[in-house]
DNA sequence: TTGGGACTTTGACGCAGCGCAAACTCGATT
DNA sequence: AATCGAGTTTGCGCTGCGTCAAAGTCCCAA
């Protein structure tokens, strides 16, 4: 469904669109489709043919690999303003995995070929674009070293750390993660179970450090998980 | 140690300077100073000012990471033809981990700042580096899946036949991995410890799927490994 | 208001694989 | 030839956490 007006204020302020001047923005926004999509409905899936890149303007996307025997991974969650789908600007013509939508979005959509296009016209963002993939490289190496050297809790406990400086909202409670997250959707991104993940909310809460219920995670005390996250066995 | 001579042919085959003309290859091999770089060296250390990046001319080099707590772990091996070191491509001012040689090695190395002038002078070998990178990305992936996923059996097969697709040379028993890695090394690029993986290796050469000893790993029995690398519980 | 389904909790059990420890093997060095 | 140290093997006990199973609990839809 297309939105009704495209005004290049919706992306002037991205890190990705930095130094372009306004008249470029208005071509490249002139370029793009606006989309709705709902909650659990993907933005593109894996396998398939990549034949647009997204920005994310409103919303939360979870990108999620599926193996050959049918398990998923959480590969990462987009935050609004981010791009994503790029998988042009590293050289794929399909999409290395899928992104579904955790809450209704709204995204922006630009034609597979005009990756290249703007890469080539701006600089800029051409630059800002590799340093993402850059960054989350970085990512997934730290992911790997987690795997490698941690144990469960101390996995579980950077993930709501990750995600409460992504995406975390102050209430009165403490930082709630901003949008309907599942023990399931945790394990995926942690290398465990939904059981494990559970007993460990559950242990947590008891304690103090967070308030948990139906796909909510608030985290009470960021400090005393980080320290849990962090330390080696200091038990309490 | 400066080589005598650098001529243009070291570099014209590989993918990162394909479709460069050969008078552009000349400038960019001027640009270059040749390295020996003894066994168990670095080329370069993590945290480090990245004041370079690299070609691997000859030889093997283990890249690895060290954590805030001095655990280890390897990241990649790369190849002869490979680049390395190309953190100025992801906006980085310092190496994310070490380059340490497995063998003795020799290197080409160019000043940081040539890294941008290259890829703004010359397209083709910033979109090759670009998907370098890409690829790399893919890799991780990969790794974070496996480590989700699979047993510890299951990722040193994966592991042992990555090693062998990528450096493997043909004996008579079987292929060799082509430089000296240990059950250590092993350990520390499929998240376990040296004693499970010695472990495994006796099991497997009981059953003989490889041929190892020290420091050095041959598989006799490729495509039985890769079942048991895939392959659910089929217990022999 | 009443299901019904999705999500969560909790218990019981088992085992893969890690930590610890000790012995062995091989290659290099003198 | 003797020595030394790095790398490897192997046994044993323990435990973190996955698996299986069964109850809750909450939200939504009719």
């Amino acid at each position: 469904m297309q939105l009704s007006r495209l005004d290049r204020s919706l992306i002037a302020g991205l890190s990705a669109f930095q130094g372009i001047a306004p008249t470029d923005l208005d071509f490249m926004i002139g370029q793009a489709r606006s989309l709705r999509i709902a909650k659990d409905q993907p933005v593109f899936e894996q396998e398939q043919e990549a034949h647009a890149f997204f920005l994310l303007l409103d919303g939360h996307v979870r990108v999620v690999k599926t193996t050959a025997d049918g398990q998923e991974i959480t590969v990462r969650y987009i935050s609004p303003g981010e791009l994503m789908g790029i998988a042009h600007a590293i050289g794929l013509t399909t999409y290395p995995a899928s992104a579904i939508c955790a809450v209704d979005c709204v995204v922006l959509a630009w034609p597979g070929h005009f990756w290249s296009k703007f890469a080539d016209a701006f600089p800029s963002f051409g630059a800002s674009t590799y340093k993402t993939v850059g960054s989350r490289l970085q990512d997934a190496h730290t992911r790997v070293i987690e795997m490698s050297t941690e144990q469960v809790d101390q996995r579980v406990a950077h993930a709501l750390l990750k995600l409460v400086k992504q995406t975390g909202r102050k209430t009165e409670e403490g930082i709630l993660i901003d949008f309907p997250i599942s023990r399931q959707d945790i394990a995926e991104m942690t290398g465990t179970t939904l059981h494990t993940v559970s007993r460990l909310l559950s242990s947590w809460e008891e304690k103090g450090l967070v308030k948990s219920g139906r796909q909510k995670v608030t985290v009470v005390e960021p400090h005393r998980l980080l320290v849990l996250a962090e330390g080696r066995t200091d038990k309490n």
